[in-house]
DNA sequence: GAGTTTGAAACT
DNA sequence: CAGTTTCAAACTC
């Protein structure tokens, strides 16, 4: 990202967020349809009355994405942001939300954007909100519609030109003869931009919400998705860019039904510029088709976001760029999806996204700056991840979005990456690549700090027979706004290309170009079924959480070894002076990789696994029993993966049947007594190893046995008088284990001894001292010298140690008088 | 790195 | 639910 976007998008986007004042009663009662009541049906009265009553909520709600990822915008740029936030929960049925910014450049360009949703699903009121300015000169108009939302595959882009005396409700009105049928779902509301605040359109705090359960059902890894739940799920959301200064640069939502008619659409224009409750004309609907025989279609700025699943801690991030270029492009958003179940959901990172260099590097010329050149290459799909940057956090210059792409990671077809976060949310991507060369293509968006800065980005790397391609696209402050990545494959026989190239020029792709079709992205991978057979699972990224994680890692190593040019053979390092853009490193291996301990970032990586018999899909293997998925590791037949999606829900379904938490955590707090302590729920069942070795659960997990255990010998037990810290160190180092065990061995033969009577009794009462045989004393004195070794170790000074030593030597004691009371009692 | 040990998971 | 088998990690050499 550019340096200066920093305060720019700040700027920008701060207006919009979603406040009080920007969505106030006044804007609520624009949202209300000031049309004529004939002209909606009784569902669009409900989908406003929904949307209302979503608007009222989300006044309420804290306001989420805008600040949190912002994409820089440079004066005289249009540019497009889409932010879709998804954050993973364990429990995903919830509704989803995502967070989209739009703003639009003002200088000479409005765009529009709108955004259909799937039908079926109540339209939160938080759709989108796009202000833009009012009453800026335009030099040209034009309302984008592409509606592709309908899930066959085919997406459709409308643009229409208009003049730029257009007035706001010819424009209007012009929007609204291209939209066809009027689904309940597909409003589009316009209002009049706010003359005080130029810039761009925003979401209003770029929060749309997601109704749709769907959605979360659409989730790539959902444990408990069923391939048919995600049929229907292709979430893919439709923006209709309205170029124009003139325009009543307002906020237009549209959703669309995802029904298979892509073309039913309704759109609805607010003009508020006055005041809000100016009503525009009726809606009228046109076909698609008519729409280009009119002559208003034409390639523009489209936009697919497909939107991320839960709530809102997304981390896909689409930023939109405006490209260079004059050519058209598109992006595609790729949403992450939640997974439902028991499986480990890791918070998306807070991603240093500072990197600058990035691991590409040979082939940025060839990509750079060309747009063509790499659209060309490789089909790709766009995926943007963004962290989830703390709200209010404007990515500086610098800051870097990536988008790992490996292949390497599921072999062959696996796609799917995984992320995971500290906070145990896992977002999954997935990245498409084309069948046919078995190249997997990522392509990250960034922008250049400068508006002139264009920043291309490619790298390709084989590994292991696999290219993987990298590129990004560049960041223009051309006048087109919207850079568009479609899918151009399906049109093509041969390779898919998922990705439209930026450079394809729109009047190729304007009938198809939006959407990825679902047979494209069904077809990714060495044919591995996708998700779901449904056509609409389309355009579904799925990352395993690691992923960021690992490709955190590896920017790190990259960094660190930059003077290490050999590792990187193939890869390339992107250096974006711009510090725009950072493509993840392609780098993968199946070889071993060698985990430190804690990343960087304080996260523990997972280790890899190496199943060979259980396909990864057992407890056995560590991955699937954490909820992820299979990433870097050095499995045999792996099905822990995308690509095995329905074998791994069955997987997943049988080991709930189980045990219906077998992906619960194993270790956590006492439930009973409401202490802090960890401890392991299940509990282990050593009975060789004494609980002291990695075979123990508890003892891997450093907390010692408790009751839930049901081990013989063991000796993992808390030590009141050793500090914990010791416990911990002890665990680490293997002498102090060695002297910890050798304490505990004694105080435990000293308990057992003493509390064993003597083999002869005397007939009389037994005193205390009768206990202190021999074998008593000597294990005292054992306990004694385990103790001074163990201060020795530590090294801890004579008095201390003395100290301990007397302390040691008084527990013996008391202890061997408890246990000759207990004789006694019995 | 190969082989052994171990205990959780899976199976019966 | 208990016993057995399978499995992969931990461990040893």
């Amino acid at each position: 990202m550019s340096v200066n976007k920093g305060q720019n998008a700040r700027a920008l986007v701060e207006p919009l967020a979603l406040d009080s004042r920007t969505l106030g009663d006044g804007d609520l009662s624009a949202l209300t349809l000031s049309h004529n009541n004939e002209q909606y049906s009784s569902n669009d009265f409900e989908a406003f009355a929904n949307i209302q009553a979503e608007l009222e909520c989300m006044n309420a709600e804290e306001v989420m994405t805008t600040d949190e990822e912002h994409i820089i915008i440079g004066r005289n740029i249009e540019t497009e942001t889409i932010v879709p936030d998804v954050e993973m929960t364990e429990v995903s049925e919830q509704a989803q939300e995502e967070h989209i910014i739009y703003t639009t450049a003002n200088q000479n360009n409005q765009n529009i954007v709108f955004q259909t949703k799937p039908t079926l699903q109540r339209l939160p009121a938080s759709t989108v909100q796009v202000k833009s300015n009012v009453g800026q000169v335009t030099q040209s108009q034009s309302i984008m519609i592409v509606s592709p939302a309908g899930g066959q595959g085919t997406s459709q882009i409308l643009k229409i030109s208009h003049p730029s005396t257009a007035s706001a409700g010819q424009l209007q009105s012009l929007a609204q003869t291209l939209i066809t049928a009027k689904s309940a779902d597909n409003i589009v509301q316009l209002r009049s931009a706010q003359p005080n605040k130029p810039v761009m359109a925003t979401s209003h705090s770029g929060n749309i919400t997601l109704g749709s359960v769907q959605n979360a059902k659409t989730v790539q890894s959902a444990i408990k998705r069923t391939a048919q739940s995600t049929s229907q799920n292709r979430n893919v959301y439709t923006k209709m860019i309205l170029a124009g200064n003139q325009t009543p640069s307002g906020q237009v939502l549209i959703t669309s039904s995802q029904n298979e008619n892509q073309q039913t659409q309704a759109i609805k224009f607010l003009n508020n510029s006055t005041s809000s409750q100016d009503v525009t004309s009726p809606a009228k609907t046109i076909t698609l088709a008519q729409a280009q025989q009119m002559g208003l279609l034409s390639t523009n700025k489209v936009q697919h976001i497909l939107p991320s699943s839960p709530q809102k801690q997304g981390i896909i991030v689409n930023k939109l760029v405006q490209s260079s270029s004059s050519q058209t492009s598109k992006m595609t958003l790729v949403p992450s999806n939640t997974i439902k179940s028991p499986t480990k959901i890791l918070p998306a990172p807070t991603m240093n996204t500072q990197v600058k260099t990035s691991t590409i590097s040979n082939q940025q010329s060839t990509f750079s700056s060309s747009n063509k050149s790499t659209v060309q290459q490789s089909p790709q799909k766009v995926i943007i991840r963004q962290s989830s940057l703390k709200p209010g956090t404007v990515l500086g210059s610098g800051q870097v979005i990536r988008i790992p792409a490996n292949q390497n990671i599921v072999t062959g077809s696996n796609q799917v990456h995984q992320i995971q976060m500290p906070s145990r949310q896992v977002q999954y991507v997935r990245l498409v690549s084309t069948p046919s060369s078995g190249t997997t293509n990522v392509v990250t968006v960034g922008k250049t700090k400068s508006q002139t800065t264009l920043q291309t980005v490619g790298v390709g790397q084989k590994l292991g027979g696999q290219q993987q391609i990298v590129k990004v696209v560049p960041l223009n402050t051309n006048n087109q706004s919207l850079r568009t990545v479609a899918p151009k494959a399906t049109l093509t026989g041969s390779g898919q290309r998922l990705l439209i190239p930026a450079t394809a020029t729109v009047s190729n792709q304007s009938k198809n170009a939006v959407a990825i079709p679902a047979s494209a992205l069904s077809q990714l991978a060495s044919g591995q079924a996708v998700l779901s057979t449904n056509s609409n699972v389309g355009n579904i990224v799925v990352l395993p959480a690691q992923y960021i994680q690992q490709q955190s890692a590896d920017d790190a190593k990259l960094k660190s070894q930059q003077a290490t040019p050999g590792l990187l053979s193939n890869s390339q390092n992107l250096q974006s002076s711009t510090g725009t853009i950072s493509v993840g490193s392609v780098l993968e291996n199946k070889t071993q990789r060698s985990y430190t301990s804690v990343e960087p970032n304080g996260i523990r990586p997972r280790k890899p696994c190496n199943c060979t018999k259980s396909q990864c899909l057992k407890l056995y293997c560590d991955c699937f029993a954490n909820g992820e998925f299979c990433h870097m590791c050095n499995c045999n037949n792996c099905s822990n993966n995308l690509g095995n999606e329905e074998e791994r829900q069955r997987a997943i379904k049988s080991c709930l049947e189980r045990n219906p938490n077998a992906f619960r955590p194993k270790i956590g707090k006492g439930r009973e007594t409401g202490d802090d302590i960890r401890r392991h729920n299940k509990g282990c069942n050593c009975k060789r190893s004494g609980c002291l070795k990695n075979y123990c659960e508890c003892y891997e997990a450093k907390i010692p046995c408790s009751a839930n255990c049901k081990c013989i010998g063991c000796r993992n037990v808390e030590e009141p008088n050793l500090e914990k810290k010791s416990l911990k160190d002890l665990a680490e180092a293997a002498e102090v284990r060695t002297a910890q065990l050798t304490l505990n061995k004694t105080k435990l033969q000293l308990s057992e001894m003493a509390f064993r009577p003597p083999a002869t009794s005397n007939t009389g009462a037994r005193q205390p001292f009768n206990f202190l045989t021999d074998k008593v004393v000597q294990i005292t004195c054992e306990c004694l010298m385990a103790q001074a070794d163990e201060a020795e170790r530590n090294m801890f000074d004579d008095e201390t140690s003395q100290r301990l030593i007397i302390e040691e030597f008084g527990r013996c004691l008391k202890e061997i008088i408890e246990s000759a009371h207990k004789a006694e009692a019995t």
